[in-house]
DNA sequence: CTGTTAGCGCATTCAC
DNA sequence: GTGAATGCGCTAACAG
């Protein structure tokens, strides 16, 4: 693009021409060298040396139907939680040759519509979104794409088409159980407003068969919004005894907060986390959380992709990957 | 992509049929519609709806020579330090039409020149790199391209083509200025081994006009590398005053060392990052760290691109946004 | 193993 | 305002 350079970059033509063969030739000595000879191969790659072509993919995926390209979408890249999962996603594609294209659809349900838009327009080979998507628009349009589509991060009876997660319910109606375990009676909840979370609280909230006092905080959470929430929390709650809170740096700010107020965390004050962020083990004291193998969502919806680009059948297009409960010092005395 | 339901995506073609005018009338309508009349616009509109078109922007940007994309390399998007200015670069971009394609590099220079290649196979309108590009051939293929290039987070006499950032050698000179200042002799250096932190490594030194006890751990750092550099630092001086971390996350692991061995911050040892990550000033001691105005570097590195791909002369192709020290509680008992 | 022909879906150029 | 022809750079399909 951007010719302000009068030059014109090297065409496969220019490349077939200085390596004296057809341009078929030159295209399959590159892309599919078993088709050609030995000595071609090389005359081809000089040629590409000489020239110093690179490859025009705008154009070879418009031929070929494929663009090597697969969309992800996140909320944002700000939130930790899904890192691992995006970081594994862009590994076992590249490994594969694809290329990952972010897209970050900023917790905003409309912007997650015309980012969609825009990625199906780039006709990418497969599409895996973090959480389910929202619109039935959306949805209806990624059906009809008949691009490979995994949602990711959440469980639902009717995916658009695949899909790789876990069942928010349970974890909250996991954490309410521990709690009750533990003989805790006045517990409170600091959640984000996303659609996860929520989940999460209602499943909380169906184990324990009845109302807790909630602080609701914006997605994404932060540290800040933690301090905040436990704030509200024991204002609605002096005898707070423990809290669930929707993710890990929400959890951090309640520790600071409860630091602040002299409150002996897991004595007067217990926490539970959700997502087992890097700095959870090591905190002071440190976090007990809510483990979810990302990296592991993330290699399943890759062979997910690649699997149905290769016209394989893709043998569970719904895998429940589960979770579990890290127990740590923030939670129990013995733990760590 | 992938016609595994025997059905045909709608084109353009389809649209301008159902719409009956020309496919260019139809194109216009769409991409153009300053040059159709409002009548027109409107069944080109309708006949969208009715085919459930979307747009081939493979097919578009060969033919126009703009791919309304920018390619954006980071070492790794797991690197907090770059966030805001991924965040920004995306909006501004996104504001002014241009779609963000996120690339990861590993902190790997032959990953770095095989991505660039790839990145330029797909024709984007920009390339911002965090970081300066290492390889002279991946500096001599970008320039080549004629693709505009924004490198960020560095400065340097010769960059490929434009460049936003501040000089890593005056952080590191200025943290030894600053503890120089407090009258501390025993210092320490925990630094990742990328090349901005043996940058600021080196003013540091040259500040100082000594050697002083380095550890050295892999890029990414990480809390749990802080901890062991700490351990690491002491052995090799146990009268340990002052140490500057290369990121935050390091600084994190120090303090965590620090405080398990019962050691006092600031009164004992006080500690420096770099980046002022979020969690930065709500830690325990709250962290002294370098600000960097991460979306400042995003923000006019799109601006850049932008102007660039618009024709506009860029006015200062070389733009040094500085940096400050923020002093907070881990090396000051009166600050915070 | 190599070449010829055709066309992917769209936007530019020129005509009216 | 609108349209017809042309080709962006590449690969699929078929021939040799």
């Amino acid at each position: 693009m951007n010719d302000r350079f009068a030059f014109k970059a090297a065409t496969l033509h220019d490349v077939a021409r200085a390596a004296g063969v057809s341009l078929i030739t030159a295209s399959r000595a590159l892309s599919n060298p078993g088709l050609v000879s030995e000595k071609t191969i090389k005359r081809v790659h000089d040629a590409v040396e000489a020239t110093g072509y690179t490859p025009n993919l705008l154009a070879g995926s418009l031929k070929s139907r494929r663009s090597l390209m697969v969309a992800g979408l996140v909320p944002t890249i700000s939130v930790a939680q899904f890192l691992p999962t995006v970081q594994a996603l862009t590994e076992s594609l590249a490994a594969a040759g694809y290329q990952l294209m972010l897209g970050q659809t900023g917790y905003d349900h409309s912007r997650e519509d015309a980012l969609i838009n825009t990625m199906i327009s780039r006709r990418p080979d497969g599409i895996v979104t973090t959480g389910l998507v929202h619109s039935i628009a959306a949805q209806e349009k990624l059906r009809r794409s008949g691009i490979p589509i995994v949602e990711t991060w959440d469980l639902n009876e009717r995916p658009v088409d695949m899909l790789v997660g876990f069942s928010h319910t349970k974890v909250g109606s996991a954490i309410a159980g521990y709690f009750l375990g533990k003989g805790w009676t006045h517990l409170g909840i600091a959640t984000g407003d996303d659609h996860r979370g929520t989940l999460r609280r209602e499943g909380f909230l169906a184990t324990l068969g009845r109302e807790v006092p909630t602080a609701v905080v914006p997605a994404p959470s932060s540290l800040e919004l933690g301090r905040r929430a436990l704030r509200e929390l024991l204002e609605k709650e002096p005898r707070l005894r423990a809290v669930y809170c929707s993710s890990d740096p929400l959890a951090q700010g309640v520790l600071a907060e409860a630091q602040a107020r002299g409150l002996k965390v897991p004595e007067q004050l217990a926490v539970c986390g959700f997502g087992d962020a890097d700095f959870a083990a090591h905190m002071q004291p440190s976090l007990t959380t809510v483990h979810v193998d990302g990296a592991a969502i993330g290699k399943i919806a890759a062979k997910m992709i690649i699997d149905r680009c290769q016209g394989k059948e893709v043998e569970s297009p719904v895998v429940d990957v589960g979770f579990r409960i890290i127990e740590r010092s923030s939670t129990s005395l013995s733990a760590d």
